[in-house]
RNA sequence: CGGGAAGUGGGAUAGUGGCUAAUCCGUCUGGUUUGGGGCCAGAAUAUCGGGGGUUCGAAUCCCCCCUUCCCGACCA
């Protein structure tokens, strides 16, 4: 390709508001354009890439027996009515009617779309396993799309769908894409942490998210330096450490007036915050069978230090939603904000966190303006519906394995897979026949990637200052030839064109830059675009032996003659392959 | 959805009631230059996000709306 014909602006200074450092330089070196909000155009680099990473998907889902098939973007709704997703997912899925007035909705995920398929093709167990994919565009109108390709509305995703007769047998597809998935991501060059998630709104029986650590990254990754634990921070668990045990007296209530706060409770009664339970209230949304809803008042009830962890609290009560309640609503209830506690309350769900129950006796609000209990007592003063685990694990929480204090982390989840088991067959009626004659449901599993999330992430990973470096698996050329030309010599234009037709016939992607520029501008393009392998001719390199030799990623630089360039190029690509398809190697896996 | 910020040629900015809306980058034409965004000369491109209002006069003040970004909620 040569860059005068190339369809591609790069720019020195770009929108104020582009902030993670892939978003800056893939708009910069013209890969991408915003249309909307998470919506974007993809340009003939950007588009190139996105083979590459397309192609090591395919390559890597074939050797565990996937097969290609496409499945519908727009898709009737009924399957989704029939799954019960068209009610419980709220407007992060667009809807609409097509001119005969049918519901249609937009796929943000293809469970459905496959149910449907499957329970028309698959009769037999003798069908199973089966394993197929497609790699198509999915509409998720999320409300707060950011930082470039990280989180968007439209966008690529490779998901893959199992179909198989036993659990034995999604077992094996599962740990065959969580190897996959590791392949994928080394091939690409992006390191990667599988963590155990939250199922969310696939639901299904366990979930591993693959997690890419970059502080631009939304989800919030435990990690534990001394074992290895982690986890994301939705589902992960820590060990909690029991009070020692306290004589229980009599509750009394004293007198706090103006002290909300554990921390101000904790200054006046010179108690340190393990010492309190804390009220936090939630209204959670639950759909009830007939799929209508109702809103509810949770009480949660955590030990003065610690957090509530929602996503826990959401999975404890079977709440589609959960915000934190209006003051009206606790007062509904009977509570009073600030002074609250389960005493007394009524219509709401308590919920306890497992440590309650353990605790010897705590400081809680008495539910009057002004006042608090010492001394309350789990069991005795006060009690929940559910004990379960609410409470958030954060950094400096104890290791649920060994007990060394753990870390936090910021992190990009660039794919996730599912054990659905049989939530979507059951609903959709996607059954086989066993051996036995008997019908069956198909036992499912679903994994996707996100390739543009990949892509940048890629771009977080690999760049610097000037640019972009991308590892040579999956760069958009190989090779960047620049031209130093001018008028008054011929030479390095001539020198120039003859090698970009030996890589040419060679199969080497090049691109040659043509454009009549100055070296500060060429270079400074090649830093940006970030293709890995450089090679500059230019009367300079011709007086030095020929052709001057680079990698993008090093200041060091050597001279070939014209004529052993093509070699070097080849041993080139092939030692950088080599070193990025090293990393490619058997992960264990963890649950 | 809550909080904050911003919309001025293609991009980045200046311009807080008064002349023909300014500067840098980019683009186009001609010339010059070719090892790190070079130089000279000339040119085109803006109903100042949209609508309404106040005023003799509005990019500037007021009201409504739209869009985008950031933080949160939410989300894979």
């Amino acid at each position: 390709m040569r860059f005068k014909e190339l369809f591609i602006f790069t720019a020195k200074e770009l929108p104020a508001e582009a902030q993670a450092a892939s978003h800056r330089l893939l708009l910069r070196g013209g890969y991408i354009h915003q249309a909307a909000a998470g919506i974007f155009s993809y340009l003939p680099l950007a588009r190139r890439v996105m083979n590459k990473i397309q192609q090591v998907m395919h390559r890597e889902m074939q050797k565990i027996g996937g097969q290609e098939i496409t499945m519908p973007v727009v898709l009737p709704a009924d399957i989704w009515k029939q799954t019960g997703r068209f009610y419980d997912i709220g407007s992060e899925m667009s809807r609409f009617k097509d001119r005969k007035d049918h519901d249609m909705v937009l796929a943000m995920t293809h469970e459905e779309a496959l149910g449907d398929l499957a329970r028309k093709v698959i009769r037999s167990y003798r069908q199973l396993p089966a394993l197929v994919y497609h790699i198509q565009t999915k509409w998720r109108d999320d409300p707060r799309p950011r930082a470039g390709l990280i989180r968007v509305r439209e966008f690529t995703m490779k998901d893959s769908y199992s179909l198989d007769a036993d659990w034995e047998g999604l077992d094996r597809q599962y740990r065959a894409h969580y190897q996959a998935y590791f392949n994928i991501f080394h091939s690409c060059g992006i390191d990667v942490l599988a963590v155990k998630s939250d199922t969310g709104m696939m639901g299904g029986k366990m979930a591993h998210e693959f997690m890419y650590l970059t502080p631009v990254g939304e989800d919030t990754i435990i990690l534990c330096p001394s074992c290895g634990y982690h986890s994301n921070r939705q589902v992960a668990e820590f060990k909690k450490v029991p009070l020692p045990a306290e004589e229980p007296a009599a509750p009394v209530k004293i007198a706090t007036p103006g002290k909300k706060t554990i921390a101000d409770l904790g200054d006046f009664l010179s108690l340190s915050p393990e010492k309190f339970a804390k009220a936090v209230f939630m209204t959670a949304r639950v759909v009830k069978p007939d799929h209508t809803e109702e809103s509810l008042l949770v009480t949660a009830v955590l030990r003065g230090d610690m957090e509530l962890n929602e996503t826990k609290l959401a999975n404890a009560v079977r709440a589609k939603e959960l915000r934190p309640a209006l003051d009206e609503e606790i007062i509904a209830c009977g509570g009073v904000p600030g002074y609250a506690s389960p005493r007394g309350m009524k219509n709401t769900l308590v919920v306890a966190d497992d440590l309650i129950p353990q605790s010897g006796p705590l400081v809680c609000g008495a539910n009057e303006e002004g006042f608090h209990l010492t001394g309350a007592v789990y069991g005795r003063d006060f009690s929940a519906e559910i004990v379960t685990d609410i409470a958030a694990a954060g950094a400096g929480s104890l290791c649920p394995v060994c007990g060394a204090p753990l870390l936090a982390e910021k992190a990009v989840e660039v794919g996730n897979i599912f054990k659905l088991g049989t939530r979507y067959s059951e609903a959709l009626g996607c059954t086989f026949q066993d051996q036995e004659g008997r019908q069956q449901p198909i036992i499912m599993g679903s994994y996707g990637i996100g390739v543009g999330r990949l892509l940048s992430c890629v771009v977080e990973q690999h760049h610097d200052e000037g640019g972009i470096i991308w590892p040579i698996t999956i760069a958009p050329f190989q090779v960047h030839l620049t031209v130093l030309g001018d008028k008054t010599s011929p030479e390095p234009a001539e020198g120039g064109e003859e090698l970009y037709r030996a890589l040419q016939e060679a199969g080497v992607e090049t691109l040659l830059d043509d454009r009549q520029e100055s070296p500060g501008v060429k270079f400074a393009d090649a830093d940006l675009l970030g293709i890995p392998i450089r090679l500059t001719v230019s009367r300079r390199s011709l007086t030095q032996g020929g052709v001057e030799v680079k990698l993008r990623r090093e200041e060091g630089r050597s001279f070939v003659s014209p004529g052993e360039t093509v070699g070097k190029v080849r041993e080139l690509i092939a030692a950088l392959t080599q070193e990025i398809e090293a990393r490619v190697r058997p992960v264990e896996y963890r649950e």
